[in-house]
RNA sequence: GGGCUGUUAGCUCAGCGGUAGAGCAGCGGACUUUUAAUCCGUUGGCCGAGGGUUCAAAUCCCUCACGGCCCA
């Protein structure tokens, strides 16, 4: 093993071409431990140690113990993680160990351990995984304690850690080597907890209501369901090309139609465009179908989930987000794109009829626009560029163009317009839902909408699908569907200012190898 | 893709034409109740890469690589 760490870092750090470069005298510190330890008969990496305690458990069951009470405790405790930081004094020591829940303080003292585990003790560096056990008590400051009386090393450290005081800041090495992120920063750990919770909680609130959680194909031989380019691959044996799905809709519905009535999915979806702090290319959506159900029935499933989240997170409907108060308190605000182009975009109400006079609008906004698009599409643009950022308390924007939402249900009142909303939050869309489109023959006039806009140039327009079609001609029951980004849901809960900080492993460049 | 900005010791940063620095970590020493422990001593750098300008470049200019923020 030894040999093995030597070639590998010789190799990778000390060596070139042959001769040996300057060492790295903290790698070379280490193995000189590493050798010690080894002569003395230590194994570095042993597996047959089960902590009976973590710190968290410790802490909190004996936060109240006073010192007295402690003393009359004989009880040992056990626990394992990684050495944090180290206060010497020569023949005693304060230790700090960090395990998944926290930290907790070990006292090491020459006199309470054996001769063999002192030795280790002074050949650990910060890092290394150790074990100890002991009984507990309290210092002269009253810190909760474990007095060492057996410590082992699990499995040593070559590399050191970031600093202990400010820790580990530069964003670029955070998301590439998010293990030493995780281990120097608290609050990331945090992060990713609450994220696992809310997922945990989603699941409970659809299972509640009866929804059944499936899985359908990540890998499409179509990329349907969505308006958004998608990644492409091969599969070899059956010379195929696929695409990374960028949404799972098309066979949610087809489950529908098969009879399951409710069904939910939280998985990534895939979408090959940029980057930013609201974009990663692979995201998780929670997408779920409901049966004899409307997009409005939606609208106050929406509000109870989002409460239901909220009030097991914080206890309340309230919360700041980058400084601004949200308020989760239903009935949120409901408002149609073209009110919210008149109120929020002050647009004329006469403009928003007329294609040439709302591109002439859009253009002065500095929308990205051209002569040739329908109304419905000029009119979203200005929506994109103007309204949405203003959209900060929670906000359901509803009566979408029929130009854009080429898998939505028509509205009864207006066959130009949709049944469907999108929710925004602090700016951003949330989700996004309608009542789906079940009448076969209007499913294929509006693939054939798209297919033209397709030839006209937008690469991001819908495919024809022949087989969602056939499938619709067998009846799928009036449904509505809904997709929730749960990346920016986890951004809002957990007061994230980029996408990147709510997903462990982020895209970026590729780069050398360490 | 565009604008601005960053990359200096393991980490956090200073230095912005004139001999590469600090704190922490590390190493050696003292220290058996510390809290970023303290005290003494000390090692450690292809200043992101490559080209220029200059007597002289971490510093000025250009190109590239990889980030960040804003815009599209």
């Amino acid at each position: 093993m030894l040999d093995y760490l030597v070639k590998k870092i010789y190799s990778n750090k000390l060596y070139k071409s042959g001769e040996i470069m300057e060492d790295n005298d903290l790698l070379k510190v280490r193995l000189e431990k590493i050798a010690a330890l080894k002569a003395a008969g230590v194994d570095l990496y042993p597996n047959n140690v089960r902590p009976q305690n973590t710190t968290a458990e410790i802490l909190t069951e004996f936060c109240n113990s006073e010192a007295e009470a402690l003393a009359q405790q004989k009880q040992l405790f056990s626990i394992a993680g990684r050495l944090m930081a180290v206060r010497n004094f020569g023949k005693a020591a304060f230790v700090k160990i960090q395990d998944r829940k926290g930290q907790i303080q070990s006292y090491i003292a020459k006199d309470l351990l054996s001769e063999n585990a002192f030795f280790v003790f002074k050949k650990l560096d910060i890092g290394d995984i150790i074990y100890i056990s002991g009984k507990l008590f309290r210092t002269k400051t009253h810190e909760l304690t474990i007095e060492a009386h057996d410590l082992r090393l699990l499995s040593k450290a070559i590399h050191p850690l970031p600093e202990k005081w400010h820790g580990l800041t530069d964003v670029e090495t955070r998301y590439r080597q998010r293990h030493l992120d995780l281990i120097s920063n608290p609050a990331v750990k945090e992060i990713f907890f609450r994220r696992s919770r809310i997922i945990q909680l989603i699941r409970q609130f659809m299972d509640k209501h009866d929804f059944l959680e499936v899985e359908t194909p990540m890998m499409q031989p179509r990329a349907g369901g969505a308006v958004a380019r998608p990644f492409k691959t091969h599969h070899n044996s059956l010379d195929m090309d696929l695409y990374l799905r960028i949404a799972p809709e098309l066979y949610l519905k087809r489950l529908i139609t098969g009879g399951m009535e409710r069904v939910y999915e939280i998985n990534r979806n895939f979408r090959n465009e940029g980057i930013s702090t609201f974009h990663n290319p692979e995201f998780t959506m929670l997408e779920f179908y409901m049966s004899y159900a409307t997009y409005e029935d939606l609208m106050s499933y929406t509000e109870e989930l989002f409460a239901f989240i909220a009030t097991n997170i914080f206890g309340g409907l309230k919360f700041n987000y980058q400084n601004t108060e949200i308020d989760l308190t239903p009935p949120w605000r409901r408002i149609s794109v073209k009110e919210a182009l008149i109120q929020i975009a002050g647009m004329e109400p006469a403009v928003l009829e007329n294609q040439v006079q709302a591109l002439a609008f859009a253009q002065k906004k500095g929308c990205k626009v051209k002569e040739t698009d329908l109304l419905g599409k000029v009119l979203m643009a200005i929506f994109d560029e103007v309204v949405e950022k203003k959209l900060i308390q929670p906000t359901f924007v509803t009566d979408y163009p029929v130009a854009v939402s080429p898998l939505s249900r028509r509205s009864n009142s207006d066959p130009d317009i949709v049944d469907r909303f999108e929710l925004y939050i602090y700016g951003r869309e949330i989700a996004n839902a309608f009542s789906e489109l079940n009448d076969p023959a209007d499913q294929r006039e509006r693939f054939m909408q798209q297919l033209q806009e397709r030839e006209a140039g937008d690469d991001e327009a819908h495919e024809m699908d022949e087989d969602y079609i056939r499938t619709l001609e067998y009846a799928m029951p009036p449904t509505a569907g809904e997709g929730i980004g749960i990346d920016r849901l986890v951004m809002l809960f957990t007061d994230s200012a980029s996408i990147r900080d709510v997903i462990l492993f982020p895209l970026l460049r590729a780069k050398q190898e360490y």
